[in-house]
DNA sequence: TCGTGACTTTACCAAGTGGTCAAAAAAGAC
DNA sequence: GTCTTTTTTGACCACTTGGTAAAGTCACGA
């Protein structure tokens, strides 16, 4: 009768095991899918053929196309947050910086899918996303700011504007991820990220160094 | 009975004037779609819907919604590799290296739709797209790629990797156009690429400067 | 071992999709 | 104007899509 996975014995986080298993399936399979075509473009027939298991199944597990998104989306903004959050801002101002660096190349190169999905809800005007934004990287990216003026009037850092730089951060570290397609056509399928981790270390140590 | 406005008595580039309009108006609105739900999210009747036009009507103009798609992307390779042709290995390197910044970042102001068209292409693994990078974008990059580190073996410029080089003027500068709605949640929806292109100067000048 | 609830599948929609076709309506050419 | 060609449309189709209902199968505690 029972038919509602949080139902039953086992609710909230205590799920059965068969219930982890495969809303893991699904949410690895969906992250595939959704990361390489969009939310409109990704299909529950992709995600189930992609997770081993039937249409109906991955409905038996989340309530539609529209839950296992936002599921995955929140998971992604913790993910996502975390490194700018290590910042620690009684450490020595460029080598935080550069930590943060080689943190957010190193999850471009471990978390590829997670970028990409980011990229492509920002891509599309980040409609199920804004709110996350505005709420959880809004505060952080301001208090970052705040945090890398501070030391540049402290003359810790050369200056320049932080907003900017950490939009170059970004984009300079994720470049990897998002266009790997890209990249590897140029540099010939070779692993480009190990390279670009030095490169971009010259390229903000110089930036930053006052 | 002539019901394929290829042929009659206009032929090749001699489209009629309805043709030119209506044509361009597809083009138009396939390019705002295609740019912000990719190539499977996209349909023919957002299409039509945005030109104007009935669903039927667009397709006496383009064989199918793949045409459609080859055409704007035809279009932006050439649009796209401009400005990187414009380099000249006569000009002064390190001029020439800013101005070509310059020009991309005003890419990114004046043909957003472009870039994030360009973006959601490779972010779905260039399915489309490959051949043309492979063919087109590749000789260029290499040679672009020779000509930097002629510059820079010459003392011209600082020695650092070429290839990543470009790398992060194209993700930089793109940045502004492609993740547009993260920047101006972030900035309160100032037109931020203004400053961008100040802190590029400043940050690539740094790198750059012998 | 048997019953009960957790899990899975088969069969099925209704809406949306890319695309076709023949007929109607505009444009031009004369 | 009228005749031909180009352009537009409404009706339609086969297929895919997200989602549902109900019947079936499995696992496990009593």
């Amino acid at each position: 009768m029972k038919d509602d996975p949080d139902s039953g014995k086992n609710q909230g986080k205590g799920l059965s095991r068969i219930q982890q298993r495969n809303r893991k399936l699904i949410l690895d399979a969906a992250l595939e899918v959704f990361a390489s075509e969009g939310y409109r473009g990704a299909t529950l027939d992709q995600i189930a053929a992609q997770a081993g298991l039937s249409k109906p199944n991955i409905l038996y597990y989340f309530s539609g196309k529209e839950e296992i998104h936002v599921t995955l989306l929140n998971r992604l903004m913790e993910t996502w947050l975390d490194p700018l959050r290590q910042v620690d801002p009684q450490g020595e101002p460029l080598e935080e910086l550069l930590a943060y660096i080689h943190r957010k190349v190193r999850m471009s190169k471990q978390f590829p899918r997670e970028s990409r999905l980011f990229a492509n809800e920002v891509l599309q005007g980040a409609p199920r996303m804004k709110p996350h934004l505005k709420s959880g990287l809004k505060p952080l990216f301001d208090d970052t700011c705040a945090l890398i003026q501070g030391w540049m009037d402290a003359g810790k850092l050369a200056a320049c504007d932080p907003q900017h730089l950490i939009f170059s951060i970004w984009a300079t570290t994720q470049h990897y991820a998002d266009f790997d397609a890209q990249v590897k056509v140029l540099t010939g399928g070779k692993s480009a990220i190990n390279g670009g981790e030095d490169y971009l270390d010259t390229l903000f140590r110089k930036l930053l160094t006052p």
